[in-house]
DNA sequence: AAGAGGCCCTGATAGC
DNA sequence: TGCTATCAGGGCCTCT
């Protein structure tokens, strides 16, 4: 599910929702993800005030008061759901889903003290949890990321300098997190279709049209998801339940034996398979 | 040592 | 209907 635009909406809904709130209790009911989920979460955890919530990549790290940190990364079907316990007098207190819940694979269960509990769901269990110290930021995997689009050392000078000598295509470059951080698969195919590169090109050979063009486009494609509220492929939704929209606007992706949407060209998109990953792209105007 | 490929895991869908 | 195969938004690890 998750690239830079999914996690950066999610970013923003739990600070307008939870920022400031404490938490009471974190149940555990399963602990396999990709990592063990520490057995002391609640331990550490309970008591603590939510500080913020920040992003980087396609990280998530909660802030709290007492310098406490937790990373969560959502693998490729982790989803984060909030609940609000509404007040009432009544002992029947009623619940309200802010985002459909799944039945299965909830793995953790954080009670917060504004009658929010937000609920970590992960079929596949590529994500997991993680807790930080503060020296986080020279540590795995942080040590190892490349810059954002949206950062200015994602450069010209640093991408000429990346690209040199080196064998591999754009789109596995593309989605290489040292390279650049935070583009998935999706939209590393978008931007290479703006860009009008073909995937399979070595990034040794980009002509310096092609890398001005990848910094303006990987920006522009991000910026544009996250203002349409991410891509709800599968089950993707906003935390408030809402469906982003972003996919609508899938130029490529997904789209084998359409025509090209770029205006004035002739050609069909093809799918094909690069380093595992299916790349989506036009013969006519992608080169 | 860069780069390709396998693998972790479940669920949805397609094809027979 | 029920089986098997294929595929899915990520990233770590191993092998060459």
């Amino acid at each position: 599910m998750p690239e830079l635009p999914e996690v950066e909406i999610l970013k923003l809904s739990l600070n307008k929702n939870i920022k400031h709130a404490k938490i009471k209790k974190i149940k555990i009911n399963n602990r396999n993800l990709r990592y063990k989920v520490p057995n002391n979460l609640n331990k550490v955890l309970a008591g603590c005030n939510i500080k913020n919530i920040s992003r980087i990549a396609k990280y998530l790290i909660f802030h709290f008061n007492n310098e406490k940190k937790l990373l969560i990364h959502l693998g490729m079907s982790g989803t984060i759901h909030l609940i609000f316990k509404k007040n009432t007098k009544n002992t029947n207190a009623s619940f309200y889903h802010l985002s459909s819940l799944p039945k299965k694979h909830n793995h953790i269960e954080i009670s917060l003290n504004n009658n929010y509990k937000m609920i970590y769901n992960d079929p596949r269990r590529f994500g997991y949890f993680k807790l930080l110290n503060k020296n986080f930021i020279n540590l795995k995997p942080f040590n190892d990321l490349g810059p954002e689009p949206f950062d200015p050392l994602f450069n010209f000078l640093y991408i000429k300098n990346f690209i040199k000598n080196k064998k591999v295509n754009i789109k596995s470059a593309l989605l290489n997190q040292k390279f650049v951080s935070g583009i998935g698969n999706i939209y590393a195919n978008e931007i290479l279709f703006y860009c009008s590169i073909n995937p399979l090109k070595k990034i040794s050979k980009l002509s310096m049209k092609n890398i001005k063009d990848i910094i303006n486009n990987s920006k522009k494609v991000l910026k544009k998801a996250i203002f349409f509220g991410g891509s709800s492929i599968k089950d993707f939704k906003k935390i408030d339940g809402q469906s982003g929209n972003f996919q609508q606007k899938f130029k490529v992706y997904g789209k084998q034996d359409s025509k090209c949407p770029k205006v004035g060209c002739k050609g069909i998109l093809k799918k094909i398979i690069i380093s595992n990953r299916a790349s989506f792209y036009c013969l006519e105007c992608q080169k």
